[in-house]
DNA sequence: CCCCGATTATGATCGCGATCATAATTCATT
DNA sequence: AATGAATTATGATCGCGATCATAATCGGGG
C-alpha cells in the first residue's frame, strides 16, 4: 500500500542494512535517528502490527524524540535507512516536496480509513466484494497481481475463507471470474 | 483519534453548515474546493467509511481535484468548512505549519496501522486487550472517557461480545477494573 | 522433462462472535 | 423525586469463519 513513500526521499544520501529474522531494527526508547524503507521481508512493529516489504517504516519518528515501540524483523530483510535530520531538512529546504510528502501521508489516510472499514464487515463475500470495489473503483474487471493467500492476509481472512467466499460469489452470480487473477463484480 | 487536526488550522476564515441526516456533504466527483471539520454528528463516506465528531474530513482532498466519494451525514451533523485555496497557501506560507501538518498526518498512518493491526484479532478477550494497551501504554492504569457501547463499535465489536470479554478478563485475572470507566491490565 | 514447493481449492468439525431476548443500573430531564 | 432512555450486563441459539485434513494444479529450478 505504501510503495511509493521512497520518491519523496529521492536526493537524500542512504545505505542499506541486512537483517536476519529476529533481529531488531530499533528498540522502543531508542533515539529517533533515521526513518526506514522496507525493501525486502517482514518487520514487526510493536506487540502485533506488521510492516510489509515496499513500506515506510517509522515515519512518524520524523517527529518524534524516539521511537516508539520495537522494530524486528520476522524474516530476512533489506532496508533502506533515511537519516532522519537529512529527510527533515530537506522536507523543510523543499516546500513543494513538504506539500508532496503531505499528500503522500494523505493518501495512506485514506487508504487505511478504508481498509479499517473493511475490516468491521464480518462476512467474508461483503468483504471480499468491497475489497474489489476499492481496487476497482470505476473499472469493470480488476487485476489482482498478488496471490490470493497474501490477498486473504491482507483483508484478514484465512486463505480457506477467501475461496470459499469467491466461490459462493460465483454461485450466486455476483462475480465472474475471466481468468487468473482477474475478477468482474456484477 | 483525530480530534486534533483542527489546529493546523487557526488562521482560516471559515463557515459552519447544518447537514440534516441524509443530506450530502458533497459527491464523488465534485470539484474539491474545501476541507472539513465534522463539529457534530457522523458522516458517511463512499459505501462504508464512516467519520465520526472531531474528524478532518476530505483532508486527502486538498491534493486532490474532485472529491473521491459521496459525503452524506448519517445523523444531524455541523461541519466547519476551510476553503482549500486558503488552506494550501497556510500550508506553502508557512513551512512550520505545514510540517506540523505532516506530524499530524504521519501520527494519524500510526494510530490507524494500529488499529488495523488489532482489528486482525479474532479472539474477543486479545482485541480488548490491544486496544487497552495502545491506549495505555505505560500507565498503569486506562481511564476509559466513552461508554463501553462505543468502544465496542469502535474494536469491530457487538456491545455484547466486549461485555463478556471484560468479565472472561477479570475471570482469568488479566484485568482489573477498579471503579467506573478504569481498567488495570495485568 | 521432472520434481517440489506454492497456490488454489474443498470437506468436516469446532469455537466464538452475532443475534435476539431480558433485565438491572445509571443518567438525564422534567 | 419521578420517569424514560442509555448503559451495562447475562443467557440461549445460530451462523460463519478458523482450524485441520486432503488434494489438484501451477510454476520455477535443476
Amino acid at each position: 500500500m505504501a510503495e511509493e513513500g521512497r520518491r519523496f526521499l529521492g536526493g537524500i544520501r542512504t545505505r542499506s542494512q541486512k537483517l536476519d529474522s529476529g533481529e531488531a531494527l530499533f528498540r522502543a526508547g531508542d533515539e529517533a535517528r533515521a526513518i526506514f524503507h522496507l525493501e525486502r521481508g517482514v518487520l514487526r512493529l510493536g506487540s502485533f502490527q506488521r510492516a510489509q516489504a515496499g513500506e515506510l517504516v517509522a515515519e512518524d519518528a520524523l517527529f518524534l524524540p524516539a521511537y516508539p515501540c520495537d522494530a524486528v524483523a520476522l524474516s530476512p530483510s533489506r532496508i533502506e535507512i533515511f537519516p532522519k535530520a537529512a529527510v527533515l531538512l530537506h522536507l523543510s529546504a523543499h516546500p513543494q516536496i513538504n506539500m508532496a510528502f503531505s499528500a503522500y501521508l494523505a493518501g495512506q489516510v485514506r487508504a487505511l480509513r478504508g481498509r479499517l472499514d473493511l475490516m468491521r464487515l464480518n462476512r467474508a463475500p461483503d468483504r471480499v466484494v468491497a475489497y474489489l470495489t476499492q481496487l476497482g473503483a470505476d473499472k469493470d474487471t480488476i487485476r489482482l497481481d498478488r496471490p490470493l493467500v497474501a490477498v486473504a492476509e491482507e483483508i484478514g481472512l484465512t486463505h480457506e475463507a477467501l475461496y470459499r467466499a469467491l466461490a459462493r460469489l460465483q454461485r450466486d452470480n455476483r462475480l465472474i471470474r475471466p481468468g487468473r487473477g482477474l475478477f468482474r463484480l456484477l
